[in-house]
DNA sequence: ATTTAAATTAAACTTTCATTTAAATTTCCG
DNA sequence: CGGAAATTTAAATGAAAGTTTAATTTAAAT
């Protein structure tokens, strides 16, 4: 049986276009959303080719390899998104409510610019052998869980901290009260047909769990 | 340059072999570490048949195809403890505060039995194209999350949930701060030197959190 | 206008993967 | 004890992956 060419794709002959648009930007942000759906393991580059509507050639024309296009994502997709959650942060009060509602502003505010954050977060960083974890240990780390960790370490010692909670946990707990159900949204939207909830319901939502807690039990 | 046969592999001939141990169930426990370690679709045939110390080929004879393998993990592994684990959210109590303790004791109970557990679950369940996406929705789902929405929506409508919390989203919250800390644990000791911190303290946090939250902002 | 550099593709190469097949070895049942 | 069934491997096959190379087209520079 032979091949049917339903669609007569038009394939480009080789040659420089002639007006190119940015290719190597527009293959970062294909790389990073392929990442965000499938994970960076289980992407090849031939996929992130076809998605950006390019040759696998084209890619290791910009980056060389597969690995260093990933680098590259790390450093100029990722590393921005961090640093300025870092500042949002940084320039939080003292109290520890205060610091944590700006991290979880901070937290909503990238990923509504950034809807690839929370999938790439849970699965190459959270994960054992997770493809970003040592660039995490190496870059992110230093910025913004060290970070907040001090302030809450600092919180605990004037006593503003409450009974039983441990500062370097408080950060853990942020981390997975923010990013675990952006990550999910649309799981938890299909299940409990909560398509009403917008983010912004999410995040008045855990600021309140963040401020109460659910009461004591009887 | 000839290859060098340093370590003379001793390669099994092949053929049944004396006392043959259960290799089917040896393979289901391999996979899932697997699985938690690299990831579904980045877990090849060969690399769970090298970690079970057997041939590629021994996969295909006992599940026929990489697909059904993760079918029998997810139907002899994952779903038992599903199972257990909304027995014990079936026989808490009433309050929110009783049925979310419930759950936390739950998810630390099964994890202390399958470390595997929360780093596929937020990995294959929580992600976009996660492997796991469908067989949670039809198997799991129905067994737990919808449970305890039921229960949180039943106590907001008693009085009994405070302002400002969706049922919905307690049940996201509470997952997040369970499963998220459970699947970062190598990460944030080793980030926090918190080497001191085991499970049991993780889990009092936690609950300590769920009952009082982190207090106002001043 | 001519030359040089940049951007892009097709094709080829090598490796790795999932799967199939045939053979080998052992157990189980009569 | 002897044959049928079960379990395992080596080897082969075909598809997909990452990468390299050479060719081709356009842009930029002189």
């Amino acid at each position: 049986m032979a091949a049917i060419p339903s669609k007569p794709r038009k394939r480009r002959k080789p040659g420089r276009p002639a007006r190119s648009q940015n290719q190597r930007e527009h293959l970062l942000d294909t790389a990073v959303a392929c990442y965000a759906r499938d994970g960076v393991t289980a992407t090849s580059a031939r996929t992130i080719a076809a998605a950006a509507g390019v040759t696998p050639a084209l890619v290791n024309y910009y980056f060389g390899s597969k690995e260093r296009l990933l680098e590259a994502v790390v450093q100029e997709r990722l590393m921005p998104v961090v640093l300025s959650l870092r500042d949002t942060v940084a320039a939080a009060g003292e109290s520890p409510a205060a610091v944590a509602a700006a991290f979880v502003r901070g937290i909503h505010a990238a990923v509504a610019r950034h809807p690839w954050l929370p999938s790439i977060w849970v699965r190459e960083i959270l994960t054992e052998n997770g493809a970003l974890r040592e660039a995490f240990f190496e870059r992110v780390s230093p910025l913004v869980p060290r970070l907040l960790a001090e302030r809450f370490g600092a919180a605990r010692q004037s006593g503003a901290l409450p009974e039983g909670l441990d500062p370097r946990l408080v950060v853990v707990s942020l981390i997975g009260l923010t990013f675990f159900p952006l990550a999910g949204a649309s799981i938890w939207r299909r299940l409990f047909d909560a398509h009403d909830v917008d983010n912004e319901a999410l995040q008045r939502h855990t600021l309140a769990l963040l401020r109460q807690g659910l009461g004591a039990p009887p």
